[in-house]
DNA sequence: CGGTTCATTGATTCGCGTCAATGCAGGTGG
DNA sequence: CCACCTGCATTGACGCGAATCAATGAACCG
């Protein structure tokens, strides 16, 4: 970890508008165009970065536990972070991974629905929840681009739910390479192969599954040629038609 | 079904706001105090009942199916009303149930994610999706409260993610149960006995079980003391604390 | 009062979970 | 540079919870 020796699992790099400024002005920002901000013009945009603040995080941090109160909210620049949720008992329910672009803290309640867990290196844009609520008044454009996004994940929420309802392994795992790949290819990179910055674990928790259901049905779909495991975190997406169809139906 | 007889499912009472306002004038409007008007004054709410029209609908009767573009957002208010999603080969998973004072479409997408079906007899306040989001820019205080619903739409879907990807069949009819018994009462009802409008094919559909095991759940609580089934659509919640406890761990 | 629809109950099956062992890659220190 | 350790992925044997298949029962309706 070069930067800065880890005091804390969250580390402000440099404080303010100021430090914002200088790490990442937005005029370079690798996400301006996907994420909320490609809504606001250029004196908008600078009213934004004037209460953002960059934040770094290392694998495994914790940005916050699900119901605490909600004071931040952030845009990912950079990494991946996944959202989940614990029974009493330590079952644990992903609801939902994060990669460059994506908004964290849509919902803008009191106090967060999930916890949140960096999986890789993570470069946050970070705002108070207050000041970038009172900034919404005065910017209705941002307002209504929160709602569409709101819309978007209630969409991809209602697909999760026939999923893991209604899904067989097989057809949760196709499902999962299937969004993966289309997100990738949405921020520019390619849709094959796909990379997997998370675990087993994960994929398994997020699809309502165990790490060993996903590991064979891993194994099950490179048996049968529609994928290939060129390492532990790659999947080439070798027959994709099939995989649709797969994820589809039966 | 006083006001008009059953020519087809669909029934507009009346067109655009003069029956609007004949049939349900918002002044004695039984949700006005918990649907999203409630954050409109009397100028804002004429302006909303300008663009509303009253509709009824029967029992099986369909609002929209998937895909269909979205022209519509309603206000339930009276009835109830499901919302599903279908795999290919005909497998379903009921995505919410809305009772009155739930607003149906919060998500503004270009097209409904959901088919929406009526339960029971049904009236609904709608609203022509392109009138009411001009609106929005005029009364920025409902634009915000469209953010809250949305909001709190996605945590429920989150937690429905939990139930289905984490709980036991007795830990998801204890949430249901739950659930339906505090909408209930955020709408002035009774906690208990809970009235539940559904069969046990749709509670099935909604849970990612079948109609069977729903069932046999039911009789399981029942036998134990939790609960009481005075009809096939009623519950008594007898141990809520149990109910409780039984729905967030084992 | 017979027919239809839905709920319940029972017998059996099966997909996935559980438990357990092995494999494999990356990191560390000798 | 290699032996070892550690954490994760894979594979196998087995069991269980819920699905499936099938029959019966209860409520509603013309």
């Amino acid at each position: 970890m070069a930067a800065a020796p880890a005091s804390s699992n969250l580390q402000v790099v440099g404080g303010g508008a100021k430090a914002a400024a200088q790490e990442s002005p937005c005029d370079d920002c690798a996400i301006r165009e996907t994420s909320v901000c490609e809504v606001l013009d250029p004196p908008q945009l600078a009213r934004m970065r004037a209460i953002a603040t960059i934040l770094r995080l290392e694998p495994g941090a914790t940005l916050f536990q699900e119901s605490d109160p909600a004071e931040h909210l952030c845009n990912v620049v950079e990494g991946a972070v996944k959202l989940y949720k614990l029974l009493p008992d330590g079952r644990r329910q992903i609801t939902g991974f994060l990669f460059p672009g994506d908004f964290l803290g849509v919902a803008l309640n009191k106090s967060y629905a999930y916890s949140a867990e960096a999986m890789t290196n993570v470069r946050l844009c970070r705002f108070s929840r207050n000041k970038l609520e009172g900034l919404l008044t005065e910017l209705p454009n941002l307002e209504r681009r929160l709602l569409e996004v709101a819309g978007n994940e209630l969409v991809a929420a209602q697909d999760q739910m026939l999923l893991l309802g209604r899904k067989t392994a097989r057809e949760r795992l196709a499902s999962f390479l299937l969004m993966v790949s289309r997100r990738a290819a949405a921020r520019g990179r390619p849709a094959s192969p796909v990379d997997l910055p998370m675990s087993r674990s994960d994929i398994g928790d997020y699809l309502g599954l165990t790490t060993e259901t996903v590991s064979r049905t891993f194994t099950q779909l490179k048996k049968q040629g529609t994928i290939g495991l060129p390492s532990q975190s790659k999947v080439d997406i070798l027959k994709r038609a099939e995989l649709e169809e797969i994820a589809e139906a039966g």
